[in-house]
DNA sequence: AAGTCGACGTAC
DNA sequence: GACGTACGTCGACTTC
């Protein structure tokens, strides 16, 4: 059988030039790229082929040009470097004897591809030898693929799929999701070649994928869905075509003859040494640098990938905006006057840190009008920046505009820069509407909050991205270094989209009487009562912190040798996938417990479960529990202790949980340990400082008692106005039992019910939580429902009207609505119901510490100097105070605490005081 | 180097 | 499939 090989010379010239150091002949020459080319044809004439080409690509545009414009729009133009060498290549290639094919129009990848199917077709052996993975689509019985470089050879579906994890007929779907940015042929976002034939083994082809695109989850499948449109262009352009008419068949092909003495002269001038050795008879082997080595070379710019335009939803207000830069004191002037006399204005600052508490303004912007919005740069310092308004002085013009709080204000989440404004010795009143939490009131469970998504999904409008201005990752630049140009047309932007967010927004909330009340008397009051919190602090015992992580430390390394012991060889603690591998792999331990993706679990229910059959899940659950509270506590806090402050200021995200709590985070005060020993001692770091102390204030049991009231269960009511332990009343209830005769098992069991219940919990998981049966689980609850038939009603209840309008509401007319009440899965629709039976409790809960923390702060206005309010945790608001404050401060506190609702239940408020947080409970 | 996901565990 | 709402850390994996 003859044999044909095809070589793909555009390739390989550009791997070798890449892929080799940057040689030199002796005359300064570059020489890398031929050397490696001449290399390979070499190795290839070792293997003796009756027919062979070396094809290249010809200059002009080809057919993937007309189908795509921007094909190949991104590539740099050939460096100088390598220009230089194609010619030689070229006499290389000639003058050793191979037949050497451009063909005007069509892409090498395209020739080679024609040729070697119709030499396939003539019953020849056909090789193709490149370094370009998409002629894998070529592998077929009589054509394979190798790499001389990388010495790799493919020439079945095995070898195809062991490298690819595909099949050869599917790598032309696979490249058109991973696309090419060499080409530029935008695939998937963030769709590599794992996830690529991830989906190509789950769904088999490209239409397959792009049929069953919704049922992909997460930011990977949003990009799939956002890329569809241009996948099958996608799969055009990567398919390499095997029909383009050529002039000669593979039969054409056969070797010429070897010019020996022009091979002598060409490598005698490049300096390949060992060829020339090779030339005269010698053997020599292949791989051996015969160059010198030279200069390094220089790099090509890619120039950045072109932006999607978007459709507009409603061209006015998705139109771009006209900005202008505040560079003179007359344009200050003129726009301080339209701030006063607007009706309401937009702000919005810049800054270099996105640490409300350490971040330095940059700048700031305004708007009065939708599409017209100015920035005031500050501060900003590169080379070549034109000078700026001083800072100091223009803020002293701008402070009585911001303090003045008849005059409105706007922002988006304007929380952020009421602090950084403060920090820079301007007092922000009147802040009266933030776009942030207008979307959330609206709709707190749709999406996110920030102004990037509220643009696009209010306005049909595609924002700025700050990593365009400021770039990311380790390339990023600080702000006050974005050239003026760049800043204005982002940060005026923000304050432009800021007001036509509201335009758009604050008829929606006013069309809806409740939704507007607890927008305009909850979220809006709260703002600066949050602000002031944050700023305020906590002070923390960083030594107390430091000698617990040693001591944590200690224990966690003893620990750690007695695993290793009782496992027999050493392994990483915190992998949960060793850990598997070792308990139920190597041990043979049994699986009782799987994650949701089906694997064995190793949390903390599964070793329990198997702790009764080997020592080492008992070490590791001693392990786990001391790391966590090294790593994410004792060591992580002292870390965020503020340098200027010296205290730790959390933030809080007013627009977090769907349910209208506030969430923590930077770091997260919500989730100090409180229910072992070892954890509650972190609270021992959280203190007052000499002559104060901390006060704790929670509401007790208060969501239980919201479910009173919503369920107006006499049963439930009365135990709460008896002011008894509710958990030991349900428990004689249920039980039948008198009070005093109430077990610790009967209460246990009743308050799982009872908190079961609050979170829509089945038979199913009561009975695991007690570890009973199901069927005496589900009788527990048989029996509470009897005992408490307003529960069963008010769930009831709640269902139904999440059913039939697709919401449910707090007692302050709170609404979360619930995307999959009336469809999506069994399983979704289920957890909907769940969903709808705890918010109307979680979120009034939270509405009545809200209306609390407003009140409360209303009343330390005047005493600023002797309490703060330093801590909020869902049912519980941390203040610190002058020691000969507490009594006022604890009669005030609580008292306005419990006001802050009327229920038709008792809202009892419990305190405690300390030195530290851990006393004060 | 940076982003994402899953597993795990802390709080209420 | 089975208990609601959050956030942080870690390892593993993937992309760039």
């Amino acid at each position: 059988m003859s044999r044909l090989v095809l070589i793909d010379g555009s390739s390989y010239l550009f791997r070798a030039f890449h892929a080799l150091p940057p040689l030199t002949n002796a005359a300064g020459e570059p020489t890398g790229a031929l050397f490696g080319v001449v290399n390979m044809l070499r190795s290839t004439l070792k293997d003796k082929p009756d027919y062979v080409a070396f094809v290249l690509d010809a200059s002009g545009p080809t057919f993937r040009d007309a189908m795509y414009p921007q094909y190949k729009a991104n590539r740099p133009p050939m460096p100088e470097e390598l220009r230089a060498q194609v010619q030689p290549m070229r006499q290389i290639v000639e003058a050793l004897g191979f037949p050497l094919l451009c063909v005007e129009g069509v892409e090498a990848d395209d020739v080679i591809g024609t040729l070697a199917v119709q030499a396939a077709q003539q019953g020849m052996d056909v090789t193709i030898s490149t370094g370009d993975k998409d002629f894998a689509q070529l592998v077929r019985p009589g054509i394979a693929l190798i790499n001389t470089m990388s010495g790799s050879r493919m020439d079945s579906v095995e070898t195809v799929m062991e490298k690819f994890g595909v099949r050869p007929d599917q790598i032309v779907d696979f490249l058109a999701l991973m696309g090419d940015t060499v080409d530029n042929v935008p695939g998937v976002e963030k769709c590599g070649p794992k996830t690529a034939a991830k989906w190509l083994g789950e769904y088999g082809t490209l239409d397959a994928i792009m049929a069953g695109a919704d049922g992909i989850k997460g930011k990977i499948g949003e990009n799939l869905r956002a890329a569809l449109p241009r996948l099958p262009l996608n799969r055009d352009l990567v398919t390499i075509k095997t029909d383009v008419a050529l002039e000669g068949g593979p039969d054409t092909l056969a070797m010429r003859e070897r010019h020996v003495e022009q091979l002598r002269e060409l490598y005698a001038r490049y300096g390949f040494h060992q060829a020339l050795k090779e030339l005269d008879g010698g053997a020599a082997p292949a791989g051996v640098a015969e160059t010198e080595p030279g200069r390094a070379r220089g790099t090509g710019r890619v120039s950045a990938p072109s932006s999607r335009a978007t459709e507009a939803v409603d061209p006015a207000l998705s139109a771009p905006g006209e900005y202008e830069t505040i560079l003179e004191p007359a344009q200050l002037l003129a726009w301080i006057a339209r701030l006063q006399a607007a009706d309401e204005f937009a702000f919005d600052s810049e800054t270099n840190s996105l640490d409300p508490m350490q971040a330095d303004l940059v700048g700031l912007s305004f708007s009065v009008e939708p599409g017209k919005a100015a920035y005031l740069p500050l501060a900003h310092d590169y080379p070549g920046a034109p000078a700026q308004l001083d800072r100091r002085l223009t803020l002293q013009q701008l402070a009585p505009l911001f303090a003045d709080a008849g005059k409105k204000k706007l922002g988006q989440h304007g929380k952020y820069d009421l602090h950084v404004l403060r920090r820079h010795g301007v007092d922000v009143h009147g802040y009266r509407d933030d776009t942030m939490l207008e979307s959330f009131v609206l709709n707190s469970g749709s999406g996110r909050h920030d102004m990037d998504s509220l643009a696009k999904r209010c306005l049909g409008y595609e924002t700025i991205k700050y990593e365009q201005v400021a770039g990311k990752g380790a390339k990023q630049i600080p702000f006050s270094q974005v050239a003026l140009d760049d800043a204005t047309r982002y940060a005026a932007e923000d304050a432009d989209i800021t007001l036509r967010l509201h335009r758009v927004q604050a008829p929606r909330l006013a069309a809806e009487a409740g939704l507007e009340q607890v927008y305009r008397d909850i979220e809006m009051p709260l703002v600066p009562v949050l602000a002031s919190i944050e700023a305020n602090g906590v002070s923390v015992d960083v030594d107390e912190l430091r000698r617990q992580s040693a001591d944590l430390s200690k224990r966690m390394l003893a620990a750690q040798q007695q695993a290793t012991e009782l496992a027999g060889r050493s392994f990483n603690l915190d992998s949960p996938k060793q850990l598997q591998a070792l308990l139920f792999d190597e041990l043979k331990l049994p699986v009782l417990v799987k994650t949701p993706t089906g694997q064995p679990s190793t949390n903390e229910e599964a070793l329990e479960a198997i702790a009764d059959q080997h020592e080492l899940p008992r070490v590791i659950l001693e392990y786990r529990g001391l790391a966590k509270l090294r790593s994410t506590y004792t060591d992580k806090l002292p870390d965020m202790v503020n340098a200027q402050t010296g205290r730790v200021h959390t933030s809080y995200h007013q627009a977090g949980a769907a349910t209208g709590r506030l969430s923590s985070t930077d770091p997260n005060l919500q989730n100090i340990p409180i229910r072992t020993d070892d954890g509650r001692r972190i609270r021992r770091a959280f203190i007052a400082p000499p002559g104060r102390k901390l006060v704790a204030c929670d509401y007790s049991q208060i969501e239980l008692r919201i479910m009173a009231h919503l369920s107006e269960d006499p049963g439930l009511v009365r135990a709460f106005e008896s002011g008894a332990d509710v958990h030991k009343a349900t428990a004689a209830e249920v039980f039948g039992r008198k009070l005093e005769d109430v077990t610790g098992n009967e209460r246990r069991a009743a308050k799982a019910i009872n908190f079961g219940l609050m979170y829509g919990m089945s038979a199913f998981g009561l009975a695991r939580q007690l570890g009973i049966a199901r069927g005496e689980a589900q009788d527990y609850i048989a029996l509470y429902f009897s005992r408490y038939p307003g529960v069963r009603d008010f769930m009831e209840r709640t269902r139904q009207q999440a059913r039939e309008r697709g919401y449910v509401e707090t007692v302050f007319g709170r609404r979360l609505y619930l995307e999959y009440i009336n469809q999506g899965t069994q399983a979704q629709r289920a957890g909907a119901e769940r969903a709808a039976i705890n918010a109307p409790m979680q979120g009034t809960a939270a509405d009545i510490i809200k209306r609390a923390m407003i009140s409360v702060d209303a009343w330390l206005a005047d005493h600023r100097e002797r309490a703060l309010m330093i801590l909020q945790v869902h049912d519980e608001l941390v203040f610190e105070v002058d020691a000969d404050f507490v009594p006022t401060l604890l009669d005030q506190a609580t008292g306005l605490m419990s006001a802050a609702a009327q229920l038709s239940v008792p809202l009892v408020v419990d305190s405690g005081v300390g030195q530290n947080w851990d006393e004060a409970h």
